[in-house]
DNA sequence: AAACTGCCCAACCGCATATCT
DNA sequence: GAGATATGCGGTTGGGCAGTT
């Protein structure tokens, strides 16, 4: 016979610790030790599960756990650490004293995950296409534009959970293969595009620029441009992005040049509410970016495919300057201590692995 | 001030592996 | 060695605080 079970689920109780609950956990383990976590609860007389007291213990209680914010070292090394080792929390706060798997993979998680995640879009898992999203928030502060109200549903907010049913495959505890070559590829196209839009690796992003990233399948049809059914309509957030307030009547193009915004009759809107109006009488963003009125000329027309295909010659990794640039925006920090810094050069170099495969692993994992 | 939302993080769930009988 | 549980781990959830309108 085995062992009995971990713990009764009946009469157990759940939910957050009380700081009884917890000094009760904290005077036993210092009286008995660490361990036997099955039989702790009852001998504590704690109504807890040993499995909670367990993760309660290593996640709170512990004193030689470290408090406070992760610090910029810290973070260096949890990025590198994690282009190795991938989603492996455990052994990775293992090399970070104080901090617990829960922890680093919390602050993963809110806070670089989701650098990377606003940067690359990855394909559907329905669509082998290369899709490559940008609607990260820009990296300078858009002094202009203050946050919308609304709150994104919680899916929107979890962009590694698909779907809910398929959620729960069977997992192995090594790290998933990278899909290299499709890294590579979406890679390099957010590099050349990149690259184009900004005339240099100095040079800002502005507002459109973060909705380039069309997906488009083997056949270069356009899957989905938001991620949806392909057809982004012209909602708030769209306009908000496109719209060029500095000049009313313009929008941004991903080529660098602006287009004006026309109507049907091609009369061009002189207000930002005209311009607004305007965009929204159209039924689609491609609706309107596809009409031949909108084109200005000496102006760039927003060429979708053009740019895509561009992104494709996969030079990405041959640009040293390049590479370094879009790494560095990636690992750039929120707030004026971290701004500028990149982390880049230092993933091969310290841990002795070539440097584009660990970027990619990274970004895979 | 109220309503609403973005975000953080503690805690839970279920699977994989280790350990025990 | 087989079967069963204990433990460890990573993914995910949801409560609650803080920020914004």
């Amino acid at each position: 016979m085995g062992r009995a079970p971990c713990c009764e689920k009946i009469g157990i109780k759940r939910g957050r610790w009380t700081a009884e609950e917890d000094q009760i956990l904290s005077n036993y383990i210092q009286s008995n030790g660490e361990g036997s976590w099955r039989s702790l609860p009852k001998n504590a007389g704690l109504k807890r599960c040993g499995k909670s007291c367990r993760l309660r213990w290593i996640n709170y209680l512990r004193s030689d756990l470290k408090r406070g914010n992760i610090t910029p070292e810290e973070e260096e090394l949890v990025v590198k650490l994690h282009a190795t080792m991938g989603n492996r929390w455990s052994l990775i706060a293992s090399h970070l004293p104080g901090r617990t798997d829960n922890e680093i993979k919390n602050y993963w998680n809110s806070h670089l995950s989701r650098k990377l995640h606003n940067f690359i879009r990855k394909p559907s898992i329905s669509h082998d296409v290369t899709a490559v999203i940008m609607n990260a928030p820009p990296p300078s502060p858009r002094p202009t534009t203050k946050r919308r109200p609304g709150r994104t549903s919680r899916s929107a907010m979890k962009p590694k959970t698909l779907n809910p049913k398929i959620r729960k495959t069977k997992k192995t505890s090594a790290p998933p293969e990278p899909n290299v070559d499709v890294a590579v590829k979406a890679v390099a196209e957010e590099e050349t595009l990149m690259m184009e839009l900004s005339g240099g690796a100095e040079a800002e992003l502005r507002p459109c620029d973060y909705y380039y990233g069309d997906c488009y399948d083997n056949n270069n049809n356009l899957v989905s441009i938001n991620g949806d059914n392909g057809v982004l309509s012209f909602d708030d957030d769209i306009i908000d992005l496109l719209l060029d307030e500095s000049e009313p009547g313009h929008v941004f193009t991903s080529c660098g040049g602006e287009v004006d915004i026309r109507d049907s009759e091609g009369t061009r809107g002189t207000s930002n509410q005209e311009n607004l109006d305007c965009l929204q009488s159209y039924p689609s963003v491609e609706s309107f970016l596809n009409l031949d009125n909108q084109v200005n000329d000496g102006d760039e027309f927003i060429d979708w495919d053009c740019v895509c295909e561009q992104g494709n010659d996969g030079n990405l990794w041959n640009e040293k300057e390049g590479h370094d640039s879009m790494v560095s925006w990636l690992l750039d920090g929120d707030d004026e201590t971290t701004i500028g810094k990149s982390n880049c050069d230092k993933f091969g170099e310290s841990l002795d692995l070539d440097e584009d495969n660990a970027l990619v692993a990274w970004l895979l994992s």
